[in-house]
DNA sequence: AAATTAAATTACCGATTGGTTATTTAAGGC
DNA sequence: GCCTTAAATAACCAATCGGTAATTTAATTT
């Protein structure tokens, strides 16, 4: 057995073609963008990977991976769960680079409407993060941080349509300074104690 | 003077070119899509629109139009600037397509950080938004229909993101009603009178 | 050292990409 | 009824797209 050893491991060039993705997009990464990311052949790529679909699909989920590594990394034995919501999601915004938002949010734009898997595994991964962030508000809630009137799964819901909304910012400009700034401000509405507007 | 009539107004072509560009993307939609979808021939495109990039800036351009409308008809003639407020964010959502988003965030992700003219043109749309939305607040400060206390833009901020992020859910599937109901919860975290959370 | 095995590379494929040029068709002005 | 003018069309372009097959290179095993 074991022919000629490859010069990169697959690890490596994976990655750099997870960064090719979420730089430019599914569509406007062509596969030579992706030979020179990677520095492995074309045949290679497909040889190692697959075709452009299955590379783009294994890039995911490592970029998953990466965000859930960042996120347990993130809690760090915390204890008060309102200061663990709050480092869970700003390792979010962390990972959501300047110019080029967070490649979930970006796929889901770009190619969940027209690709019935990828839809799967970004709409459970988005199930991952939402679940993570319902445990941690059922303890603040247990710990009587945060008022028990609030709705978990409601709670839940607005933090992460607004954690999607700044990733869209973040693609085309926003800081990742102004973002967290943001964050911090929605966090306390939806999580303070509060009087009905109103009607 | 006065050659050839043409069989149909560029406006209707153009609305067309804007539905194919919505519905996949820049990138994703070929010339052959935009002949297929405006019914007219490749070199008449080129004749009557410019080149690819071109039709879409004009594209935008028409669906900006076609919101600012929306957003204008939706005030009515409306006193209460809480519901006009209301109305505006509505109509938003209406103009955001169930599988489709709003081709403005599309744009923001997809083609933005790679156009300065595209982002130019977004960034002023979104500015002709914003301050609408400012005005509102201000009034309903002013007729005591807000707590004082509150900071227009930030305010403006919070459910500007929202809004981008509820274009990103519906883009992959998240229904109108559904996101009517976040935008409205929202709207009363941002409006309500507050305490503080604790720290 | 020869045989084996697998990675790297070259060369190639048909199809499609965005874009252009030349030609045809159809109207109004004289 | 011709001439002009402009819109519609067809034919064509080089370049690039994603993907494959055949070949070369380099290591391990016997």
């Amino acid at each position: 057995m074991a022919g000629r050893p490859r010069k990169a491991e697959p690890e490596v060039a994976l990655a750099a073609a997870m960064s090719a993705f979420w730089k430019k997009g599914y569509e406007a990464t062509s596969m030579s963008d992706l030979t020179e990311a990677t520095g492995l052949h074309k045949a290679s790529l497909y040889q190692t990977f697959g075709d452009k679909h299955q590379l783009f699909v294994s890039a995911l989920k490592l970029y998953f991976n990466k965000i859930a590594k960042a996120q347990k990394d993130s809690r760090n034995g915390e204890e008060d769960p309102i200061k663990a919501i709050k480092a869970s999601v700003n390792s979010t915004i962390d990972q959501c680079a300047e110019g080029k938002g967070c490649l979930a949010v970006n796929s889901l734009i770009e190619v969940a409407p027209f690709d019935a898997e990828i839809d799967r595994i970004l709409k459970q991964f988005r199930q991952r993060l939402d679940n993570h962030l319902a445990k941690l508000v059922d303890e603040a809630k247990n710990k009587k941080l945060v008022a028990e009137s609030i709705d978990t799964k409601e709670s839940v819901r607005l933090i992460s349509v607004f954690l999607h909304g700044l990733s869209a910012n973040m693609a085309s400009g926003m800081s990742a300074n102004k973002a967290r700034g943001l964050l911090h401000d929605q966090l306390d509405l939806v999580l303070a104690p509060r009087k009905k507007l109103r009607r």
